[in-house]
DNA sequence: TCGAATATATAAC
DNA sequence: GTTATATATTCGA
């Protein structure tokens, strides 16, 4: 790898980042509200997995992210580039992956289809380095409250207030602060 | 290597 | 509602 880029969009009032190698596929993405900690945290991610310090690009990339953060739909080509992530994190990416728009799945269920255990997974969730791309945020508690949501690197109750947002506006249905049953997703399809 | 820290689950009160 | 305990993986001293 010779190069890291950092591309930075705002859209309504979220900043979304994007971390791409000279290859153009996807290191890391990050949004929020805060431009100077968004940028800081792709930073530091930077330089901590690769010991590269991105220069500032213009990236489609990340005006794609705030479609999907508002609800809109990923364009299929998106390359995420793996080799940042444990093997145990990708195991747990791809299951992620599969879970359809509109429905959620529990870290238990996602830790028993891999054969782990649910306290790992959400170690493996938490820190997913492509949010939105890979939709961790569809990823709940057994009792199907919408439990934590990291921004930037650090969960609050800010995140879980943008978690629920986003399991909304993929057509999610809530009852009080709990989703309807109806709404689970098992991975291993029974 | 070991101890502590997790975006948990389950059972018991 | 609250604990207590089991559990897999990661990270740092």
């Amino acid at each position: 790898m010779k190069k890291l880029d950092l591309a930075l969009d705002k859209v309504r009032e979220n900043w979304f980042g994007v971390l791409v190698d000279d290859e153009d596929r996807l290191v890391a993405s990050a949004f929020g509200a805060n431009k100077q900690i968004l940028e800081k945290y792709l930073r530091e991610y930077s330089w901590k997995t690769s010991d590269l310090q991105p220069t500032r690009e213009e990236n489609p990339l990340a005006a794609e992210m705030a479609s999907l953060f508002y609800g809109g739909k990923a364009s299929s080509s998106v390359k995420l580039s793996p080799q940042y992530v444990s093997p145990f994190q990708s195991q747990v990416y791809h299951v992620l992956g599969r879970i359809p728009v509109g429905k959620i799945t529990t870290y238990g269920l996602v830790s028993k289809e891999i054969r782990s255990g649910p306290r790992a997974v959400g170690s493996a969730v938490a820190s997913n380095p492509w949010p939105l791309f890979v939709p961790c945020h569809r990823v709940v508690t057994s009792g199907l409250s919408v439990g934590n949501y990291s921004m930037c690197g650090t969960p609050d109750a800010e995140g879980s207030f943008t978690k629920r947002q986003l399991l909304e506006r993929e057509g999610v249905p809530f009852l009080g602060v709990k989703i309807a049953p109806s709404a689970l997703w098992n991975p291993s399809g029974e």
